[in-house]
DNA sequence: CTGTAATCCTGCGAGC
DNA sequence: TGCTCGCAGGATTACA
């Protein structure tokens, strides 16, 4: 699914195509995602002018003239795109906004573990994501993100998969980031040193910068607002390459299961332990 | 506080 | 061809 990179390309796809447009109505498809459709966002929603979009963390914030905000996350296999009116709607489509100028916003999930709520006041909405969410990746506050590592004893892999540390990182660059800064990802967090935590923030930083450069990384569903595909899935180091060479060193690259996901990393560039030469 | 597993879903590839 | 199994960009909860 769609983590920062991929939610940001949604973002900013979409912008030029909703943001001015008013809602003229929202049809409901007979499958719940993840939280249930309220009869009346509908009602709320219609003849209400869009105002911004912007993404916080993996998730997608339209705000409304009025003051009502839809929220959206795109879970696993999420897709938001803008089709005209009359085009054929796909399966698995389960939210369509149509706008005033004979589109169409359709939200597709094959698995349905996206989400789309509406808050009606902009606090509630506030608190929702800050309840979620820590910092954002880029610019993060260097001493924040120490004082976050040593605070734990859990692996790197399962400090960079929290939200509540950083906003936006999933499986896919947590083990890019951890291979960029040369860090094995199982590594209890309190256990870096200053400088490995600051390798470790700029690999972050880095890795996602090229990443929304690339317009994402699409494995199998993955789409941009545009429909485009992400091109970024053919720079990955080591997310999904096990059992092939390391890009810097050969080594065959190693999966392991860490924090209940599968992370991939080098062992040779990538160790647990410091290397007693 | 940790880690692990299960849950929500559908689809796809591997192996038999 | 068809079956079963395991796995998949996430978030949340229960439990040891």
């Amino acid at each position: 699914m769609p983590e920062l990179p991929e939610v940001e390309t949604v973002v900013r796809d979409l912008r030029p195509l909703i943001v001015g447009r008013t809602i003229t109505s929202v049809r409901v498809g007979k499958h719940n995602l993840r939280a249930p459709w309220q009869k009346r966002w509908s009602t709320v929603l219609k003849a209400q002018r869009i105002v911004t979009l912007s993404r916080r963390g993996k998730w997608i914030i339209a705000s409304l003239h009025g003051g009502p905000q839809l929220l959206l996350h795109l879970g696993m296999t999420g897709q938001l795109t803008v089709h005209r009116s009359r085009a054929t709607l796909a399966d698995h489509v389960h939210l369509v906004y149509r706008l005033d100028d004979e589109q169409e916003l359709r939200f597709r999930d094959v698995r349905r573990f996206g989400s789309a709520t509406l808050f009606d006041t902009h606090g509630s909405l506030t608190d929702y994501l800050d309840a979620r969410l820590g910092p954002e990746p880029f610019g993060l506050d260097a001493a924040y993100f120490r004082a976050s590592l040593r605070a734990t004893s859990r692996c790197l892999k399962a400090v960079l998969l929290d939200q509540l540390v950083l906003a936006g990182v999933g499986n896919i660059y947590a083990d890019e980031a951890c291979f960029r800064a040369r860090l094995h990802p199982g590594r209890g967090a309190n256990t870096l040193t200053t400088r490995e935590s600051d390798a470790l923030r700029e690999a972050i930083e880095a890795v996602l910068t090229v990443a929304v450069e690339g317009r994402g990384s699409t494995i199998r569903d993955y789409i941009g607002g545009s429909g485009l595909k992400g091109t970024f899935q053919d720079e990955f180091a080591v997310y999904g390459r096990t059992g092939q060479a390391c890009v810097r060193c050969a080594t065959q690259i190693l999966m392991e299961r860490l924090a209940g996901r599968s992370s991939h990393f080098c062992p040779s560039c990538q160790q647990r332990a410091r290397r007693k030469t």
